[in-house]
RNA sequence: GGCCCCUUCGUCUAGCGGUUAGGAUCCAUGGUUUUCAUCCAUGUUACAGGAGUUCGAGUCUCCUAGGGGUCACCA
């Protein structure tokens, strides 16, 4: 069986990049009909919170993953790592260093001054003298000192490390607590994962916890390390570049399914195919199409997709969804009306709601230069016309409207933008916004008519 | 700086030795629309550069350049 696994260390929010690679872990998990575990990474007591913990796990319930099982916390894991740290002590697979941090540096600056790699130099590796006073060791695990490490990626194939480039690495630190590329191994192992998908940024990790692998006897799973995202420039994505913050992009207005979709897209493609709901990505999913590049970020392509999302949504969830932006329509008797009115010109459920407000609240005021443009000097007889027309109407349906329009258009003998432009104005301080017939369907027959009135009065006070 | 990885339209990408290098987005233009948006149509734009290998290279090899990653008692 496929097991997958996200393992976040909660340090702050769910980065962007983040959820991209644990979306394609459980996407490949659910495609397999696996597992899709979650880890939290907290060996560094002191730099992680039970409120990164919780923003999380709500980003991942915001987009509608979830994982199997229990999450695992490493941090309540420490006696288990200690036997493994005593096993390799005891093996003489790990030994104690006494080198004091101090002369660590000391050795890195020297080798830094000589352009070389900076690395541990192995000094304790075979020490049977007394040890120095005053120095608690820490653990360092013997690394091969010859040879290569070689292992398949994946995505990138298979990736040569020469083993001089890993040195004997820190497993426990002098207080004792185990070290990150320790416990990662372990943790991988006994949760029985097959497939490991995370950024390349761990890729120079890979060959560390290989070590450790191959101390503990675990059999290795299978790895994919997937390219960054950049920012639309090719540089490394920070906050200055917009939200990275996952759940940033709710606030804006965006779909979680939209989201979905635009990660999965950014380094992942089936084909020429654009939209996929989850469905087809747990059907299609596969992490041998997944691009050895990185990809750059740009917002062009989500805003589309989530415009594509928002026209193709049930009018009872979005509905509910707007509720969050100030708009409250779900027991609105003309519901379905405004909608269909709005959201083929809102991209993000911000701007939706914009449109609805447009639409349901009177204008405050008028932009001065549409309204100059749209009342000219004929505009007060039309629209009075129009009124005289509107009250007298019969008014049923959207048609009814547009039928009063026409009649003005009509005896007048005049274009649809002699009345159009000023009673667009009129009723929504806008010379852009939803269908006329449509935006007084909903507001109805005495709301048009107050609306119109009160252009004509702001007219005359000019 | 050492090591590792990457490089097709502005952006996301298809391509897996023989294609007029395809799609999407963006942008522009036209159509539809009383307006805007939607929708439809059309168009502009790409194989980082240079050597090889081959009858033939975006596809294979090497070099150069650029970008990214990584070098902790962080994760």
């Amino acid at each position: 069986m496929i097991k997958t696994r996200f393992a976040p260390s909660p340090t702050g929010y769910l980065h962007i990049g983040g959820l991209r690679t644990a979306l394609f872990s459980w996407l490949w998990a659910k495609r397999n009909s696996g597992n899709f575990l979650l880890r939290i990474e907290d060996t560094d007591l002191a730099r992680n919170s039970q409120e990164a913990v919780d923003a999380i796990l709500k980003a991942f319930n915001w987009v509608g993953m979830s994982y199997d099982g229990e999450a695992i916390f490493q941090s309540k894991r420490f006696d288990l790592y200690q036997k493994y740290i005593d096993q390799l002590l005891k093996e003489g697979k790990a030994y104690k260093c006494y080198m004091s941090k101090d002369e660590l540096s000391e050795l890195r600056e020297s080798q830094m001054a000589r352009g070389e790699r900076t690395r541990y130099d192995g000094r304790y590796r075979d020490f049977t003298g007394t040890p120095p006073e005053g120095v608690e060791p820490v653990i360092r695990i013997k690394a091969p000192q010859e040879g290569d490490i070689v292992f398949n990626d994946g995505i990138k194939g298979e990736i040569t490390i020469a083993s001089t480039e890993v040195d004997d690495f820190v497993i426990a630190r002098a207080d004792g607590t185990p070290t990150y590329n320790f416990v990662v191994a372990i943790d991988d192992a006994l949760m029985g994962l097959t497939d490991v998908i995370r950024g390349d940024d761990h890729l120079y990790n890979t060959p560390k916890q290989i070590v450790v692998y191959e101390a503990l006897g675990f059999k290795l799973p299978n790895f994919y390390h997937v390219a960054m995202i950049n920012n639309e420039h090719g540089k490394k994505l920070s906050k200055r570049d917009g939200a990275t913050d996952v759940m940033e992009y709710k606030t804006l207005g965006y779909l979680p399914e939209a989201l979905l979709n635009f990660l999965v897209r950014l380094g992942w493609s089936h084909g020429d195919q654009e939209i996929f709901s989850i469905e087809e990505m747990i059907e299609l999913f596969d992490p041998k199409d997944i691009n050895k590049s990185s990809s750059n970020y740009n917002l062009d392509k989500l805003l589309w997709l989530n415009a594509h999302y928002i026209k193709n949504k049930p009018h009872i969830e979005l509905a509910e969804l707007l509720v969050d932006f100030g708009v409250d329509i779900r027991t609105h008797d003309k519901k379905d009306l405004i909608l269909n009115a709005t959201k083929e010109r809102g991209k993000t459920l911000v701007e939706l709601a914009e449109q609805i407000n447009m639409i349901l609240n009177a204008p405050v005021e008028y932009n001065a230069k549409n309204f100059k443009k749209a009342f000219k000097a004929d505009t007060e007889e039309i629209l009075s016309l129009f009124v005289e027309l509107l009250k007298r109407a019969e008014l049923n349906e959207v048609a009814d409207y547009h039928k009063v329009i026409e009649s003005v258009v009509e005896q007048r003998e005049i274009g649809f933008g002699k009345i159009g432009q000023p009673l667009r104005v009129s009723l929504l301080g806008s010379m852009t916004g939803s269908g006329l017939d449509e935006i007084m369907a909903i507001v109805g027959r005495d709301e048009v008519l107050l609306r119109v009135q009160r252009a004509l009065d702001y007219k005359r006070g000019i």
